[in-house]
DNA sequence: GCCGTTTTCGGCCCGACTGTTTTCAGTCG
């Protein structure tokens, strides 16, 4: 079994809970969180690192020690100092140390006082009324406990961000009514653009914090209240969506806006330059020995510690420090940026709307140019096109493109990639077209290693332009299926083709690591839509947040291209 | 255990809320 990075990042994660639930030096066990939050923030496999005899110590927050770890564990499939914690602490604690309100104090106190080593241990106890009984603990806390264990069993749940969206603006709206609001910002990994979020963290500037709160409290899709003060309350909504509700003075909300935004090893890393130049910087502003300089505005932040803003789909500690300090910030691609669609279907397929409704709500749009790229055969459930339907719709794009004004309609076909790698059309029939995205949407689950010569070898047809939503997942249904990106991103430059960013906000892939690699080898990346319905274009919007945090630049992007400039590039993959 | 414009030792981000405490520890973000 190949190592991957999240399974050396949760071994470390793993050894910080058991070390700290043996009372360990806490700056150890912070070592040991920071190397994972590290790791998961890289964006190479460390097997290859390894397997290239690199020097894993360049890399923050590993050291020679946990360098050696790394190695031991990419080799040998364990990483002997964790085997020999389970030796001396059950493996079962660590689960514990996941649920809300326990930390390790209390995980130890369980197992040292109770021998409570597990899950259902800790229910067996709690059910029993034995934890009220120890120093430390109450009712309230065994209360608790059994709702998290029942919350367990849901087990955590992240929702796409555009699902958030739509619970977030009428609350934004509704705090934005209560008396003496200045400012009300969503911030997080919601502000940051991820894909999915956990929960919201709203940031509130007003004078009066209890005001706000009592307002929020009135908010009818309230379910139920987790934690209540003036400047910071938490309350779960009907849907089970958390909210954090902070509430700052306004001449705060900048630096206030930066800590909320995040994302946590950001925050670290700013504080710790902050302090290198001897100052505070928390939520309420830059503190030189406890006089305060500024905050007002986020960008006093920055300044503070001596780099221009970063924008907040960079903010993920993964570079974009060291980038500013070196003046090497992208400047990234706006919405605006976008004049074409490359990706959508009609009722042709699976579409919802016909071929006329769909080009006239591009050009509503916005939209310079639009192509239309049905489903192909091999995908019978949607009535793939075969070459007749597929010749038939030409000519069909074509008087329509006559009528219409306002916007180009580009003749494409999403065409399967079958499991030995053949496009689902021949060449013949694919060379009428402006261009050629390729897809797969069956097999997903073969091997690392053949699902990537498989792909290789579609995207070396005569015919090929785009290789369409490169991973195949669907956020909270599907994983991706396994693929050397590397490889696909370096063979899409040697054959001069392009990969696709689908901005469905279930797809969403190429995904922030994928784009950053795409941009270092120099690939155009495609932002469609895959619209299947008129609104589906508003999906644009989306992928260029993803974009974004891919530190995608306008350049990077094919379908920034003027028409002539875009017709001339797709040429060259129909060739 | 990591790290360095305080550089091989001595630091390590920082504040709010809860529960159980009678002045604060534990947890969380």
């Amino acid at each position: 079994m190949p190592i991957h990075n999240e399974d050396i990042a949760r071994a470390f994660d793993e050894i910080a809970d058991l070390l700290e639930i043996d009372e360990a030096n806490p700056f150890r066990v912070r070592a040991y969180r920071n190397a994972a939050r590290s790791v998961r923030e890289l964006g190479r496999e460390l097997a290859d690192m390894v397997a290239a005899g690199e020097d894993l110590t360049e890399l923050p927050a590993i050291g020679d020690d946990l360098a050696a770890k790394i190695e031991q564990m990419v080799k040998t499939g364990h990483m002997q100092a964790l085997d020999k914690l389970h030796r001396r602490l059950p493996a079962g604690l660590e689960p514990l140390m996941q649920l809300p309100g326990l930390g390790a104090k209390r995980v130890a106190a369980l197992y040292r006082k109770l021998g409570i080593d597990g899950l259902a241990a800790l229910r067996r106890a709690a059910d029993a009324g034995k934890i009220r009984l120890l120093a430390g603990f109450g009712e309230k806390t065994e209360a608790r406990i059994l709702e998290a264990l029942a919350a367990h069993r849901e087990s955590e749940h992240r929702i796409l961000r555009r699902t958030a969206t739509a619970y977030a603006e009428p609350l934004v709206a509704w705090l934005r009514r209560a008396d003496g609001v200045r400012e009300v910002v969503v911030a997080g990994s919601y502000r940051r653009g991820r894909e999915t979020v956990g929960d919201l963290d709203i940031l509130v500037a007003a004078a009066d914090g209890e005001r706000v709160m009592q307002h929020l409290l009135a908010y009818d899709e309230i379910g139920e209240v987790l934690s209540h003060g003036h400047t910071r309350t938490t309350v779960l909504l009907r849907s089970g969506l958390q909210v954090d509700v902070r509430v700052v003075p306004r001449k705060s909300f900048g630096a206030a806006l930066h800590y909320f935004t995040g994302s946590k090893g950001h925050n670290i890393a700013i504080r710790r330059l902050g302090q290198q130049r001897g100052l505070k910087i928390n939520e309420y502003g830059i503190f030189k020995s406890d006089r305060r300089l500024d905050g007002n505005d986020e960008t006093d932040v920055f300044k503070a510690v001596g780099l221009p803003f970063i924008e907040p789909e960079l903010r993920e500690a993964s570079g974009e420090i060291e980038a500013a300090r070196r003046h090497r910030l992208p400047h990234l691609i706006e919405a605006d940026d976008l004049r074409g669609d490359l990706h959508m279907h009609t009722t042709a397929t699976d579409g919802h709307a016909d071929l006329r409704r769909m080009v006239l709500a591009a050009r509503d749009y916005g939209l310079e140019y639009v192509a239309v790229t049905e489903h192909s055969q091999h995908l019978h459930m949607v009535h793939g096109l075969d070459a007749k339907r597929l010749l038939a719709q030409i000519d069909e794009i074509e008087e329509l493109g006559e009528e219409i004004d306002g916007i180009t309609i580009l003749k494409g076909i999403e065409v399967d990639i079958l499991e030995n790698g053949d496009l689902d059309l021949p060449r013949e029939v694919l060379s009428h077209l402006d261009l050629v995205i390729g897809a797969v949407h069956s097999h997903f689950d073969l091997p690392q290693k053949h699902q990537t010569a498989r792909i290789l070898r579609a995207m070396d047809a005569p015919c090929f332009s785009i290789l369409a939503h490169p991973t195949g997942r669907l956020l909270g249904e599907r994983e991706a299926y396994a693929v050397d990106m590397e490889r696909i991103v370096e063979h899409a430059r040697d054959r001069e083709c392009f990969l696709e960013l689908d901005a469905q906000p279930q797809r969403l892939d190429l995904d922030d690591r994928h784009c950053r690699l795409a941009r270092e080898y120099g690939v155009l990346v495609a932002i469609d839509s895959d619209a299947h319905r008129p609104e589906d274009f508003a999906n644009l919007a989306d992928g260029v947040i993803q974009a974004r945090r891919g530190w995608l630049q306008a350049e990077d992007v094919l379908n920034t291209r003027r028409l002539s400039e875009l017709r001339r590039l797709l040429r060259r993959t129909m060739a």
